[in-house]
RNA sequence: GGUGCCAUAGCUCAGUUGGUAGAGCAAUGGACUGAAAAUCCAUGUGUCCCCGGUUCGAUUCCUGGUGGCACCA
């Protein structure tokens, strides 16, 4: 059986680095599980790797959507999972890299299947909880799913939004779509975790906002500015530079928040990542014993 | 050297008409099913600069000291 290498871990730790040495290795190719790479808008903002690094190796999903598409897990579960056996047909292992944590579940679990919200329906519950608040958002879930409402969080809107959404479009509770089911992927799974001292990779993360800066990052927010409102530039980067813009803080601050910002993404995701014990947990400096590992793994299932 | 102001959480500061204190930021933990770099929840002990005095009780008032800032020389 095929074997995928998933190498996670927090924004700024290495992984593209360790992917790209991995992938070396194994002649093989990267698919990218990251959410916000995807566009190819956004490059300087989002880390993206550089051109020598993506002609080094073969990499997917990188740079392959723009901003004003519309993309979501569920899309990205049907196409990475299509992509992947393709590929195994002529390689293995492969290596799925990248941060967004949900989109890295989604290809090892997958993901339940809930019909795509029409975006008219999306901007109608939208427009009807502004109007009348979240009391009676509540009040609405609490009639139509009131299984879900006993579970759901009933402080964040965009969880009851979405079950209401659900509801208006198919008549159904949400709560009959949430089935949990772990879905068998036809290949095995390899966790490498990348992990450092908090310390160290907070040096890392603001380090890396100011090259940023350098690279440019200022005219790549000015030059999407106008679209801020699309979902996909509420990211870490360019929002705060959007508030720079609108004249609510100095460049300065913004920077700070960038650098904030990241650092608080990093510790979300390795919240995500504490409770999944199939991960292997490694320092970035710790590539000959990432690929012992992951050797002796290939080695042990043939 | 003189005068004035300040000294409280990692940082910026608020406050206690005397009953040992709280905001923002930072930090930390958690949740997470088609918006996920999103969204949401939780966590605040710190010699209240130091020595003494007044007081039942001082971080708060008073004397002195130390440090910082400003102005005057």
């Amino acid at each position: 059986m095929n074997t995928l290498i998933v190498v996670l871990g927090p924004t700024g730790v290495g992984k593209s680095d360790i992917s790209i040495q991995l992938a070396k290795h194994y002649h093989s190719e990267i698919i990218s599980a990251d959410s916000r790479q995807f566009f190819r808008e956004l490059r300087i903002g989002t880390a993206v790797p550089s051109a020598e690094d993506l002609s080094s190796v073969p990499h997917h999903f990188i740079q392959s959507k723009s901003i004003f598409d519309y993309y979501n897990v569920s899309e990205y579960e049907a196409e990475a999972i299509q992509l992947i056996s393709r590929l195994f047909q002529k390689t293995n292992p492969l290596i799925l890299a990248g941060g967004s944590m949900l989109y890295v579940d989604t290809i090892c679990k997958g993901i339940d299947d809930i019909p795509t919200v029409d975006p008219l329906v999306r901007d109608e519950v939208i427009e009807w909880y502004h109007l009348n608040g979240i009391d009676a958002l509540r009040q609405k879930l609490l009639e139509i799913d009131p299984e879900y409402y006993k579970i759901a969080d009933l402080n964040n809107p965009k969880r009851l939004l979405h079950a209401v959404e659900i509801h208006q479009m198919t008549g159904k509770p949400f709560s009959s779509f949430r089935k949990n089911t772990v879905k068998e992927r036809p290949f095995r799974i390899l966790k490498v975790g990348i992990n450092q001292d908090r310390k160290v990779l907070y040096d890392r993360i603001n380090l890396r906002v100011e090259k940023m800066m350098e690279a440019g990052l200022l005219e790549e927010a000015k030059s999407v500015y106008e679209y801020r409102n699309l979902n996909s530039l509420n990211t870490v980067g360019y929002k705060e530079l959007f508030s720079f813009f609108d004249g609510v803080c100095t460049l300065n601050e913004a920077v700070e928040q960038i650098k904030g910002n990241s650092r608080k993404y990093a510790r979300k995701q390795l919240t995500w990542f504490r409770r999944d014990t199939e991960i292997k947990w490694f320092e970035p400096d710790q590539v000959t014993e990432i690929i012992e590992y992951t050797d002796q793994f290939l080695i042990a299932n043939g």
